[in-house]
DNA sequence: ATGTGC
């Protein structure tokens, strides 16, 4: 069994990895520049913890009296929801489901500001500009993927879920689009003080509370989106958002990738080449912060992947299909090489360290069956000779 | 991450 390291002086800081974990010294150094900010008590660094541009990512961390708004980041409520679809393994056809989800391209054609009206808190932000975004994607690490099982491993927590052999799920990774980062902006300057309980901390909480909702909705517009045009229904089993604060009276408990460990079962996906594990978190020690890893974590940063990722015609075609014989829908070339499997850490490995820090149980195993991105045909302006220098 | 930036 695994222990948490504590990282440097500091008895504030648990890292949950192993001592064979892909852990960069620069996002280790990040811990140690959160846990010296007002009012932190404690930071919990998860296996998948890697450098992000503001700080850390992979990590909870959690401040006495104050809101740290920075930390949770843009893309407040971005999360992992899960559906079993009605639609069983045998009779799903990839090429048709693989084409069918090109429909997700693009703006949703429903109601946004009625579902928004539904769903959403009453008090705080304008949310109309955001309408328009609902039901889609986004960019980045963003998905909605078509999974089939490979591994029950607890059939009794797996049925619960709606999964056994020959199952098909809908995993969705997106967020609040526009909306979180608008709460963001109204509430967050510069600096790295933090918010005041009640000097304003409480109504960036209230903004928040609604990015949460919209992030939430949007995953399951997208779900309702992608199920439709496989003309298949199915049940929503868990949503389960991993940038977030959390108010625990006077304490905030904030989340940068980084799974609540206390709201039943997880998804964490690997890449799109890889498998996702369900997992059932375990009773844990008040170290890990009630949390788990929200996914494999970067390897290898975005920039760093042009020159890492061949990119001959063949490659790039390679690039589209996953290990598996699934498909992977991406037209943005530059967003298949940063998202290229390699780009991430190894998630049998994330795993194994959160199983053997006692923090979770493996429920069941799922492959990409197709990982949808995006369709979008870029717009590409070709430089002309001298085309920088001219002006 | 980003109605994705000058």
């Amino acid at each position: 069994m695994g222990t948490p390291r504590l990282v440097g002086a500091s008895s504030r800081i648990h890292l949950f990895a192993s001592s064979t974990a892909w852990i960069e010294d620069a996002a280790v150094r990040q811990l140690e520049q959160l846990a010296d900010r007002r009012g932190m008590r404690a930071v919990a660094g998860m296996p998948d913890l890697h450098p992000g541009h503001h700080g850390p990512v992979g990590c909870a961390a959690e401040a006495e009296g104050s809101v740290h708004a920075d930390i949770v980041g843009t893309d407040i409520g971005c999360g992992m929801q899960f559906w079993s679809l009605d639609i069983p393994e045998r009779k799903l056809r990839l090429d048709k489901a693989a084409e069918r989800l090109w429909t997700l391209e693009g703006h949703w054609s429903g109601n946004a500001e009625a579902r928004l009206e539904e769903d959403l808190p009453t008090e705080g932000l304008d949310v109309s500009p955001f309408a328009g975004a609902l039901g889609t994607i986004g960019g980045g690490n963003h998905f909605c993927e078509v999974q089939a099982v490979v591994e029950i491993v607890d059939s009794d927590a797996a049925s619960a879920a709606g999964l056994e052999m020959g199952s098909i799920g809908l995993l969705v990774h997106s967020g609040s689009r526009g909306f979180g980062a608008a709460v963001l902006a109204r509430h967050y300057h510069a600096g790295t003080e933090g918010l005041p309980l009640e000097g304003g901390g409480l109504a960036y909480l209230r903004d928040h509370d609604r990015a949460l909702a919209y992030a939430r909705l949007n995953r399951q517009v997208i779900a309702e989106r992608a199920m439709a045009s496989l003309r298949t229904e199915g049940v929503l089993r868990l949503d389960v958002p991993h940038n977030l604060a959390e108010r625990k009276g006077s304490r905030i408990l904030h989340r940068k990738g980084a799974a609540p460990s206390d709201r039943g079962l997880v998804p964490v996906p690997g890449s799109r080449g890889a498998v996702t594990y369900l997992v059932a978190p375990l009773e844990a020690p008040s170290e890990a912060l009630c949390s788990i890893a929200h996914g494999a974590g970067r390897k290898h940063d975005r920039a760093s992947m042009e020159r890492r990722v061949r990119t001959s015609a063949g490659d790039l075609e390679r690039l589209a299909r996953n290990p598996f014989g699934g498909r992977v829908i991406c037209t943005d070339r530059q967003l298949l090489i940063e998202e290229a499997p390699d780009a991430y850490k190894d998630i049998h490995k994330v795993i194994a360290d959160l199983e053997a820090m006692n923090l979770v149980q493996v429920v069941a195993i799922l492959r990409p069956v197709v990982t949808f991105k995006t369709a979008r045909q870029i717009r590409r302006i070709e430089p002309r000779n001298g085309w920088k220098d001219k002006r």
